[in-house]
RNA sequence: GGCCCCGUAGCGCAGUUGGUUAGCGCGCCGCCCUGUCACGGCGGAGGCCGCGGGUUCGAGUCCCGUCGGGGUCGCCA
């Protein structure tokens, strides 16, 4: 090694010691006739002194250095309590620039906030500073953690290919061009989630995989068209067993930041989180709730409450809004493809204020405060409609009203269980949401095809309330891992993809490989698969998941480092055979 | 794909009802400084105001288009 200490880690019994250190300059301090230079490593910072001006001089901010000299107490008085080693300095007796540094595109400094782009292009800069430097640190942790308990359970770990086959159901593809075999294409894993049930039919009983998985979608906030899943998947095993190793995990992963995690978590139906947060991924540091007032207004005259569900949350303090923010409330609304947000204010009198009150009832203006639990001063907004978007505008509401109030406390962890969730949705309500739905039945899959539903021998009796062995893991709000219970039974699996109007030949085609797996004594099985990114970042209290990737996208998918994506040329595109149609004797899907 | 916001020096930003030489802080370069720790002082360099078109006597500023970035809704089993 250059180097013989760590620099973070001198202390004051270092005294007296000649050491030599490798670093970087964080930062100069040049007095004439002596100079302090600090000193950054993996493991700290530590202060040196350097007393031969022609040394000191020439260095710049990020030279890499290595430095030899005397630990030295600090004088009284000129100890540094901000720093570890701010009880001592390293008194420099020979320095050698291991590396100048041009003039840096951004400084490497905690006080200054410096654009995205400008630090993904320069990642490797950016990663110098302490704050995100520190939150891939974490990351590895979290790994290691997670590691540790599946090992205790005997779990294997095992990867999967990432080029594999295309299947049709999620999100769309990334695509590879085979040039083997000119015309056909790879595409990369949306999810292990084939591999891992072969993997269950193979008797490995406990697999695990730290999984990075592609999905080429449209770009937001908090997504990345590669990201990276804890892949669980085991036999033998009911929801409760999942749900309890799912536990441990989590708590070994918040014990990392010093958090108790107090377990069993609390478990919600997914018809009670819809019902009464208008979410199924609902943030219980809001305490707000949704209030079903269809049966309040069964008989009401006000046409926009004629409706088979309204419902409505309470701002509190919300009856003081100006106009001006009443209005703003509409246009919110209407961005989410509300008509609007009804309201009703509830003044300091008790008095109904607000467009929708001269509408009521008498006895509805009476009794809807109370039926509610707004309180003078508060206000009331109402949705009305179709159940799903009604409820869905009000659980938006009911968290911009948190945001807004400042209900939320940003201290808290929220963890709880959604369990129960439906098997089936009617297809008309995905495709009219716009879905690529699988198969063309009357239903398609909630979770996904191979999610087993609770009642195997009567859900195809009543599939609107079918009910799947389903669960979904919901921190702060945010969806944080999510599992089922599998098929693995051929019958139950041929009455599912029935329902969802995938025949036997197109089941075939599809998922054949999986069928045939099946046949040979499959195992009953399920798992879990957890968001990496989200949690990381959330244990390292980022709001982005771009905080914990080391190298992450910009939008569109756009890698400001590498400037990747990139054209080919001509002669790459003609041998991966990006244009060459499919030969026609190719052998039929397995 | 829809909607909203932002593109001004290496970085972060200001720039008034359109007005003459486009500023501020940090950084950078030079000089000075022997106890600083986000050191300090003096001086200096650095700009196709994202790009293209239009309105105007005159555009960083107004209009249209376009590209890039961010957010949001759709989408993401």
């Amino acid at each position: 090694m250059i180097r013989t200490h760590d620099a973070g880690a001198l202390r004051a019994e270092h005294v007296g010691q000649t050491v030599t250190l490798a670093g970087w300059v964080a930062r100069r301090r040049d007095h004439g006739g002596v100079a302090f230079l600090d000193l950054r490593e993996a493991s700290g910072v530590v202060q040196v002194v350097v007393r031969d001006e022609e040394v000191a001089h020439s260095l710049r901010s990020e030279y890499c250095l290595a430095v030899t000299g005397e630990v030295v107490a600090r004088k009284e008085g000129a100890e540094n309590p901000n720093l570890a080693t701010g009880e001592i300095e390293v008194v420099a007796n020979h320095v050698e620039v291991l590396s100048p540094s041009a003039p840096l595109p951004f400084p490497i400094d905690e006080h200054v906030e410096v654009g995205e782009e400008a630090r993904l292009k320069h990642r490797y800069l950016d990663l110098r500073r302490t704050g995100p430097n520190s939150a891939l640190r974490l990351r590895s942790k979290a790994n290691k953690a997670a590691r540790e308990v599946l090992d205790r359970h005997d779990f294997v770990e095992i990867e999967t290919p990432t080029l594999t086959r295309s299947t049709p159901e999620g999100a769309r593809d990334f695509l590879v061009p085979a040039r083997l075999r000119p015309g056909s294409w790879y595409a990369l894993p949306q999810s292990p989630q084939l591999f891992k049930q072969l993997l269950m039919v193979a008797g490995m009983e406990r697999y695990y995989q730290i999984a990075r998985c592609y999905r080429d979608e449209d770009f937001r906030a908090d997504r990345q068209p590669e990201f990276t899943q804890l892949d669980i998947e085991m036999s033998f095993v009911e929801q409760d067993d999942v749900i309890a190793l799912s536990e441990e995990i989590l708590t070994a992963l918040w014990g990392l930041i010093g958090v108790e995690v107090p377990t069993p978590l609390p478990r919600m139906t997914y018809a009670e989180a819809m019902a009464r947060y208008g979410s199924d991924k609902p943030d219980l540091r809001v305490g707000l709730e949704l209030v079903d007032c269809t049966e309040f207004f069964a008989d009401t005259t006000f046409r926009v409450f004629q409706a088979p569900y309204v419902g409505a949350v309470v701002m509190p303090g919300g009856a003081s809004q100006p106009r001006k923010q009443l209005d703003a409330w509409q246009e919110w609304a209407k961005q989410r493809g509300a008509k609007g947000l009804a309201y009703i204010l509830v003044q300091e009198d008790g008095e109904l204020g607000g467009p929708v009150a001269k509408n009521l009832t008498d006895a509805e203006r009476a009794g809807i405060a109370g039926h509610v639990g707004a309180r003078p001063g508060d206000c009331i907004f109402f949705g009305a409609g179709a159940v799903k978007p009604s409820r869905a505008l009000l659980g938006a509401a009911r968290l911009e009203i948190g945001r807004r109030c400042g209900l939320i406390d940003e201290s808290a962890w929220s963890f709880l269980w959604i369990v129960d969730a439906p098997l089936l949705e009617p297809a008309g309500e995905a495709t009219a949401a716009g879905e690529v739905t699988v198969g063309h039945g009357e239903w398609t899959a909630v979770h996904h095809a191979f999610t087993s539903p609770q009642d195997v021998e009567g859900f195809d009796k009543d599939p609107a309330n079918a009910v799947a062995w389903a669960y979904d893991i919901v921190c702060n709000g945010n969806e944080i891992g999510g599992g089922s219970i599998r098929i693995h039974r051929e019958d139950v699996q041929k009455r599912v993809f029935a329902l969802m109007g995938i025949s036997e030949e197109e089941a075939e085609e599809k998922f054949g490989f999986l069928l045939e797996a099946f046949k040979y004594g499959a195992p009953p099985h399920g798992g879990i698969a957890f968001g990496w990114d989200r949690i990381c970042a959330l244990l390292s209290g980022s709001d982005s998941i771009r905080d914990v990737i080391a190298f992450p996208k910009s939008g569109g998918g756009y890698d400001p480092l590498t400037a990747a994506p990139a054209p080919i040329t001509a002669e790459q595109r003609k041998e991966a055979g990006v244009d060459a149609l499919p030969a026609a004797d190719l052998p039929p899907a397995p």
